[in-house]
DNA sequence: CTGTTAGCGCTTTCAT
DNA sequence: ATGAAAGCGCTAACAG
């Protein structure tokens, strides 16, 4: 491997020239400059990222931290399309992209840590949020840049990117009374994450704005215990309409609601959130809505390197827009 | 930050005496080691990889290469279960892993050049096997250590971990002709990639070695395009079974039967390739061969560091067995 | 068992 | 516009 050294030898300049040009320094003549270019070419020479960072300080590489969890939940694709996001942006501005999981909470409290004392991860993108998160404050205590993707909490200023939850359950709540639906179910998974707590809210504003009964139900992501769940549900009321706060659950639903022989649509309506090609290929495929994760995952990029890099620039949108994007489950 | 310096003079030792006390050397008198270690703790002190990674050499990174394409492709739950299997053993190997996609061959290409050239990476695992691949090459020019999981195809002796397409071709198929299926059509997508072919290779001999007819379709993974396919399928023969290559030209064949109101498993059974959890929660669930991708990972991991490493073991197994998960789509 | 010294490959004053 | 020299934080001979 070539170094720098090598390049200054073969151009008869000095290393700190070399530098100079690879920088794009303003202050080098053109003709050396074109020389030391073509050195670099003839000794397919290239910068040596490690060196280059010991002495800047400057890695340029983001670490991503997904919510702990089996693979049904990391492999959630409206997290993957996020990721995509990031990824896709990050490379754009020449930022590489490191992603931290693990099944356990404990255990990814650990890994994060690891990549804070490593010390060459430059700032953090938060794929989760949830009140009192070990891990956010891991990355408070030892002041990290990092940007969550969700709800803020901690009052400590923490840059953030989401949608407007609610606005986005309200939206597809109406979108199913305007279609005269009365009896309109939500289900949620288990769990302390923001995005359910608010996508609850808009369903529950959105029924008693229109005097309808709201009836909510959390359940495990389980096949067995859905199952008999909807069973109940489904034998007392005449229940026209299931909304599911997430597309894995909505998943295991329509899955269950098929071995129990009710047929969507026309038996009953099914609608969800975070749409992705799990929706366009179900069976049926799903009314969702459209989150925009590809945005969330480009503004997060955005507002973390922009922090890193100290152009503080505060003007940009932070909520993200939803729609709906409407199928034959509820047609 | 404190540096090992800080440490040192905390200590009243040589840095280098706390190198070796990082690093575990046995030559150190426990005393000082142990005076070492609550230096290092009171300052909070850890060392800094890229400083040790340019005098050592030794990143400790590899990098994965995911095939190029849209969302769906490489959201395939499948590829992401190797990744978990990758990412898992690395962790316990401290290893780092970065991972490289893109949506067009070229651009991965320049990618993967990239993350040759910033030279902090010490192997790649590739994702996929396919004949005259690009980014292989790049691999092959630059001397780069690297494990393909999926066919070796290249005589450079790659190092690689497979399953055995073929058989599990036969297993599925022969699984299917002992329940009495006579006209079992096998569906796969358009694509260059080695796993499909071996797979309608074992579909090919288990069909002719009872002598049934064979009959295989390549189809592009496209909603319209299979629904019309299916249609001219179904309409002509008593097809009474479909296998897809792969789990998401499954979902996509299911989802344009439940549309064609073909009910699986009553008038058609179906099978697939790559369990997961699509499988598990499909409509109905899905007969579909394990191919054990968390396995795949863990054994290419394995290969790579034990090659960057210099410690080459060739006895450690490379074909994964499979095995066949059965669900209501065939019974 | 421990300290001294000389780098790894690069950037960055400070000169000129 | 360019070079010399120092040093980022660490490891690795070589001494002793």
């Amino acid at each position: 491997m070539p170094t720098i050294k090598d390049v200054a030898a073969l151009a008869n300049v000095s290393p700190s020239t070399v530098s100079r040009v690879i920088k794009g320094n303003s202050r080098i003549s053109n003709s050396t400059a074109e020389r030391v270019r073509d050195c670099m070419k003839q000794l397919n020479y290239y910068p040596n990222q490690m060196a280059r960072t010991l002495v800047t300080k400057r890695s340029k590489t983001i670490g991503i931290i997904q919510k702990s969890g089996d693979n049904s939940i990391k492999q959630n694709p409206f997290l993957l399309d996020i990721l995509t996001g990031i990824h896709r942006y990050s490379e754009k501005h020449s930022y590489l992209t490191v992603v931290t999981t693990s099944t356990t909470d404990e255990e990814l409290k650990r890994e994060v840590e690891r990549s804070i004392q490593s010390q060459y991860i430059e700032g953090f993108i938060l794929l989760y949020s949830r009140a009192h998160d070990a891990v956010e404050q891991l990355l408070i205590d030892n002041q990290c840049p990092y940007v969550i993707i969700g709800k803020p909490l901690s009052n400590h200023g923490s840059l953030f990117v989401d949608n407007d939850n609610i606005g986005a359950a309200i939206d597809l709540t109406n979108y199913l009374i305007n279609k005269n639906h009365e009896k309109i179910i939500f289900l949620t998974e288990y769990s302390d994450y923001e995005v359910f707590k608010d996508r609850v809210k808009g369903y529950l504003q959105a029924m008693q704005q229109h005097h309808l009964v709201p009836q909510i139900q959390s359940i495990p992501l389980n096949r067995k215990e859905i199952k008999n769940c909807l069973i109940e549900l489904l034998k007392s009321d005449n229940v026209t309409a299931i909304i599911t706060s997430d597309t894995m659950l909505n998943m295991m639903v329509i899955s269950a609601l098929y071995e129990l022989k009710i047929s969507i649509p026309e038996k009953i309506k099914t609608a969800t959130f975070n749409d992705s090609f799990l929706n366009a290929y179900a069976s049926p495929p799903q009314t969702a809505v459209d989150v925009y994760p590809d945005q969330l995952g480009r503004m997060a990029v955005h507002l973390l390197t922009n922090h890193i890099e100290g152009n503080n620039d505060y003007s940009c949108e932070h909520i993200i827009p939803t729609r709906i994007i409407e199928r034959s489950s509820t047609i």
